[in-house]
DNA sequence: CGAAAGGCTGCAAAGGTTTGCAGCAAACTA
DNA sequence: TAGTTTGCTGCAAACCTTTGCAGCCTTTCG
């Protein structure tokens, strides 16, 4: 029923290969044949077939976005921008959802591997391993945690932890817990090493508890864990956890930050609407989209391989932190 | 360089159309010669292009999903909905965002046609007319707004807002702000006209505001305007811009609920984690993601024009209303 | 003025799969 | 035993584009 090529061929009365060109090599087509073509097109209602486009150049200009949780906070930002640097491009964008689950991971990505030019993996569960024979299959950008060889956009957590763990020790805290984020992932340990370090450096204890899934509802439940360390601070995987934590911390009648502080990290919007507002570690997460559709774009083989962007977090001190209780 | 269909014909030595059906219709293939060709299948890592398939069956296997902001915390479980139920059907989600532009869900529609078995459109802000044309283009199912002949989903938020105005007459509020939407959204029309109706039936007044941006910033903006209206309780268009007003009368050291009563719609996650907790219209709104996913994919053509799911509405009785000051 | 170059267009193969049709052997039916 | 059905497989066309190659005509150059 919708026109094809082939309409606009016999409309205009051209071959299909100039329709093609008209479409896809405007410069070698004569200017009056071309705007023939375009305005029968038109009429006709033409548009190209991007599958049978793609079944023989092999470029579907689509891209694919994995992510472990789409109604998690931290992601909507990210898809948005993906989804727009996208389609400035020119390319469509597939999500997906794992719920967190590594095997559906790997299932999507073969899933998606036809249909797609490249996958963007954010947050991957799955191990390296896997990662490196899935990206056999489809280019691969992978997104919070660096593969080697393989393009990826990390965040500097590391520094933002380090940055968190000494604000809360100019604060006078010596005792500090580190709620922890889902086992597998890299950001996890990438903020457990830096402030256990910065802990050391800063002269406080640092306890580390988990692993946790990254849930308001993991915080929450993580209370009473936190509160049996005797730590006067504590830094969370995430918002959403220390959101969580937060919440029970009121239940029970612990005042923050006047008997604990609590940091989280990515500025999620939630966290600027709390009360107390939360202090926490700024993830530049839009930059990130942006940046992973660019690395599967621009990126040539050769580049490819050494391409790791890190981007920059920040501490945006809010009231959810204060000075230790003597 | 991956399998094709060929290539595990010849490893197998049988007919590519033996292959195909061992696939796409394994009944028709003897169970030996199945399991030999799946099993020199996987061998080979082979699997269907789904491409070159949706070129000849025409179905693509594909959904899409246009929403007016990702960002938007109504949006998320929606879409993680939409795309879970997709993918238990074996269908994939493209995931595109309009940024609240009417003219850009339009070229969108257009973009996604051939890709596509159908589209679903989110709070469209397009005329209804121009849905119309679209639908010729591919099969839509409209999302919150119903529309003649169309299969849609909506919510029953006139019943919503009916019983927000109610609870708030019941608490002695007589002068009620109203506070409008965007232009072009149907659930806008339907909350202004229930709520208009409720109001009078209750015999409070009801003064309506708008249109505004579905935006936390909108809502805060709104503050002045509502305040002038000398109203004692605000109905909102969404919880985002009810929380955005919670914030400017916290900062205007306006008291909620004693001073000012506030009933948002939707219930996002965050409403009830602001404080005070925000009193909101539920919406079911994963509901809504799964319906619009069935419904597009069972209906066949003659059940499809007059297909309409309603899904209930519920308040939500939190902190943010109160007894109207006397 | 003749030959080479350049601009434009047509031809046909290719890409990976599905599917109606035909063929064949084995298993029934009468 | 002859004829018919059944179960399985092969053949080839079709889906909509792109693209290397070849051919044509017009220009340009010497």
């Amino acid at each position: 029923m919708p026109a094809t090529i082939r309409d606009v061929a016999r409309a205009s009365g051209v071959h299909v290969s100039t329709v093609s060109r008209t479409f896809s090599a405007p410069h070698l087509v004569n200017p009056d044949t071309r705007s023939r073509v375009l305005s029968t097109a038109e009429s006709l209602g033409y548009r190209p077939n991007r599958a049978a486009r793609a079944l023989i150049t092999g470029r579907t200009h689509n891209i694919g976005l994995i992510v472990a949780d789409i109604a998690n906070p931290f992601f909507p930002p990210l898809i948005k921008a993906a989804e727009s640097q996208s389609r400035q491009r020119d390319y469509h964008l597939f999500v997906a959802d794992t719920n967190e689950d590594p095997v559906a991971e790997e299932q999507l990505v073969h899933a998606l591997a036809k249909q797609v030019d490249g996958v963007l993996l954010c947050s991957p569960r799955m191990s390296n391993d896997l990662i490196e024979k899935l990206r056999k299959e489809v280019p691969l950008v992978v997104v919070n945690r660096p593969v080697e060889g393989l393009p990826a956009v990390v965040m500097d957590v590391a520094d933002g932890a380090r940055t968190a763990i000494e604000h809360l020790a100019g604060l006078g805290h010596r005792a500090i817990a580190l709620l922890g984020g889902p086992r597998g992932s890299w950001t996890n340990r990438e903020i457990r090493r830096s402030a256990t370090a910065a802990a050391k450096a800063a002269g406080a204890t640092l306890t580390a508890l988990g692993p946790y899934q990254p849930t308001e509802a993991a915080g929450s439940a993580a209370c009473e864990a936190v509160l049996a360390t005797g730590a006067t601070a504590v830094l969370a995987y995430n918002d959403l956890m220390a959101i969580g934590l937060l919440e029970a911390l009121h239940d029970r009648g612990v005042r923050v930050p006047e008997e604990l502080s609590v940091v989280g990290i990515d500025d999620i919007m939630l966290s600027r609407l709390v009360r107390p507002k939360l202090t926490t570690v700024a993830t530049p997460t839009a930059a990130a989209g942006r940046a992973a559709v660019d690395l599967l774009l621009h990126h040539d083989e050769e580049h490819r391989s050494t391409a790791l962007v890190t981007l920059q977090t920040q501490l945006v001190i809010r009231e959810s932190t204060g000075p230790a209780p003597v």
